[in-house]
DNA sequence: TAGCTACGAGACAGACCTGTCTCAACACTT
DNA sequence: AAGTGTTGAGACAGGTCTGTCTCGTAGCTA
């Protein structure tokens, strides 16, 4: 019973993640994360060809991991706002979890400024991705250029609750968050 | 005319702060810094101890910039709706200049996510400073809890907004952030 | 003239960085 | 039994990092 080829990557990929997460992407070295995830150099590296890949990889990974949690919680209720609910449902649980350090891509569009950086289309993805979800639960009730408004303001309120989070007022953010967000949704619902 | 004692130390934080919001903090060296300020390595290090405490002072310089330039702008008009109007327009205006590459002290949260260290707290004093701006242009028109929960939601905003800017999307984000400031502020407005 | 201060230039230490390389060990397949 | 592929361990190169140190110089003041 040994362990299968993609193992140990998925394993770095785990490792790597939860030492971004901590500590940022330049501050955390190679050696450092072949080290926690107790495997050689050089595994690493036939892997991933470059730390920048890594981060990468890592940065997908979340956004999948991301993107089907969210998936499963749509199902559970029927109208726009209770589906917009829940994700802010989602993000109030996060903000409370043990080791929140708030949101790896909006750190990563920090440490990679360069938008033809992978890295930062990386991290670009993931947001427009959310912002994508909210705009089409949105169109159920009201325009598609409203919907992408709306969706654009739940988005940035979304953004500015993580940041306030990181800060130590996540309570009050996420609260005075989704109360702004309903409010928003209930203006430009049914437009006549 | 010779330069005077603290005129070396303002242009070292000055072309740090150039360098810094470019590339981050970590990517930024020393050596880069002294060699874009034409400064000897001894004269930085005499006037801040270490590099944290240089960025600690770059953030404040610009946090104190920032804090006079919307003092400015305040004066100008009269109702709280014109004055929070007035903070969206430096904005606009912040995001279409020529090298806007997202808001430093975002990125210094992100690059150093420890609450207790220096840069953190500094970074955190700012959003803290315009949170306080906008509330008490707020409390003139709404009582006071209501004004700190919506001037959270416009800090909100105004954060995602910045991180939509970065990503390209300037001119949406600061419509819709803009657009739904303004219905919050509505919908809290004499209540009775 | 003497002393003080600020500065420039650069060597230096010690650590850390990314990425490459070699060599041995082990598991699995044919 | 031979071959193939993955891994561990670690040396190594070449560069960069922060921070300290020395030495020479320029300007100002007393």
């Amino acid at each position: 019973m040994t362990s299968l080829p993609s193992d140990k990557r998925q394993h770095v990929v785990e490792t790597a993640y939860a030492l971004f997460k901590r500590a940022g992407f330049h501050a955390t070295g190679i050696d450092r994360i072949i080290a926690e995830a107790e495997v050689a150099k050089m595994t690493m590296y036939r892997h991933f060809p470059s730390k920048d890949e890594l981060i990468v990889e890592v940065l997908d990974y979340r956004a999948r991991r991301f993107e089907s949690q969210l998936d499963g919680l749509a199902e559970e209720v029927a109208t726009p706002e209770q589906k917009i609910g829940k994700i802010f449902d989602w993000h109030q649980r996060w903000f409370r979890s043990p080791d929140f350090h708030g949101c790896l891509f909006a750190h990563a569009l920090a440490e990679f400024g360069d938008p033809r950086h992978p890295v930062f289309k990386a991290a670009a993805r993931q947001k427009n991705g959310l912002k994508r979800r909210m705009q089409s639960i949105l169109e159920e009730v009201m325009p598609r250029g409203r919907a992408g408004s709306v969706a654009g303001a739940l988005l940035m309120l979304i953004e500015g609750a993580t940041l306030l989070a990181q800060m130590g007022q996540a309570d009050t953010a996420i609260r005075d968050a989704r109360k702004a967000a309903l409010g928003i949704i209930a203006a430009s619902r049914r437009p006549q």
